[in-house]
DNA sequence: TTCAAAAATGTACCCGGTACGGTTTATGCT
DNA sequence: AGCATAAACCGTACCGGGTACATTTTTGAA
């Protein structure tokens, strides 16, 4: 019988544990500055049970950072344009202005991530990796493999830049309410330009 | 007086060397495979004076790599938007099909690369870095910062795209010049995507 | 209680990258 | 030509991330 075992859960909290204390190193002293020795000892782990857990130094920071594009395009409503799912999912999650998420933990993470190069670097990576899928789940509503891969490649960039615009805000302290409220604005710019192109916008120079 | 060294002229030799024999290693052998203590006595200099030359690992396939869509833009001719002139330079480059560029060196240089996922990531970590120069060189064009943002993200994307395709085919055995001729079109298509959005061709399934 | 599987551990190792101190070599000046 | 200087080069030792391996501890269930 598979209980929903103890053990799964010891291994969960242990997991947690380690990445909050990683977390919490990383911002006190700078990522670069941590060893996974120190972050190891300091868990309460040896460095190998700390790899078995995270893959790499980059993971015990970035591996609960996850988008998916992809999986919305594949589950839209029947009859809706990709973009249109992609839209409404935007603009309802800016609208609830995240939720359920912990605050302080993210701004933390943010922090983290924002400060080191190697970090961001990863972030990059893991674009480039939903860039992939989403032009694979975009293959079949559009009429060729190139026009599919560049559509995913401009989503991609505009919700990756909106992300990151929202996320400079609240590092700079703007409140969340606020910060949500621009953001709902922006993913309607966003995705008009992505829809209509810049000439709907050109030389509208404030 | 600096009378255009021997020096120097050793030192770009060596550089060259270094490159030439690492990328051929890798090549061969796979770029995980291949140390830099052993490209170091390949070439005949010393591991410091190989980190003296290329910073890191990744540097020794990277560096000939660079694209300048900022300086692009920065350097339109008076009057004309930024997406005109980035077209018009792209379509140039598909035209005249690279030139007086090496092929076969290229083409080694894009195998590797594409068979490391920790040379992809160097790739895609440059692209961010194009990004924001883009963006900044946009920002005086664009009525908002966001908005700058969010059109070289697209832009960024859609030349990233058409660059992977045009490797791509080329690593797939398509000819240089049939390759160029396709990689014209799709930079009509990416242009004409961005400047009047994917309203213009939706449906449009062949 | 007992036993097999899973998890955790310690050790030793590899590789990329850096710090340091000493040696060669080109260069500019006399 | 000869000499001083600064640049390039080198060997060595070291650090930190990551892995292999053999061993021990823990855990779930019979």
């Amino acid at each position: 019988m598979m209980m929903a075992g103890l053990r799964e859960r010891k291994k969960e909290q242990t997991r947690r544990r380690i990445s909050e204390v990683a977390l919490r190193m990383f911002d006190e002293r700078g990522y670069d500055a941590v060893t996974v020795n120190e972050i190891a000892e300091a868990a309460g782990v040896a460095k190998v049970t700390l790899f078995n857990y995270f893959a790499t130094k980059e993971c015990l920071v970035l591996d609960a950072v996850k988008d998916d594009t992809a999986a919305i395009v594949a589950g839209r409503a029947e009859g809706q344009s990709p973009i249109d799912a992609l839209r409404a999912h935007y603009r309802e999650m800016a609208g609830q202005g995240g939720g359920d998420m912990d605050v302080e933990a993210l701004l933390t993470r943010i922090r983290v991530i924002s400060s080191s190069p190697a970090l961001l670097a990863g972030v990059y990576q893991a674009h480039a990796g939903q860039r992939y899928e989403l032009a694979a789940a975009l293959g079949d509503a559009t009429k060729d493999a190139i026009s599919a891969q560049l559509m995913a490649a401009q989503i991609t960039g505009v919700i990756t830049t909106l992300q990151e615009a929202f996320f400079h805000r609240l590092s700079a302290g703007v409140p969340l309410d606020e910060a949500g409220r621009l953001l709902e604005e922006e993913v309607e710019l966003g995705f008009d330009l992505l829809e209509h192109g810049f000439s709907s916008i050109k030389g509208e120079k404030s």
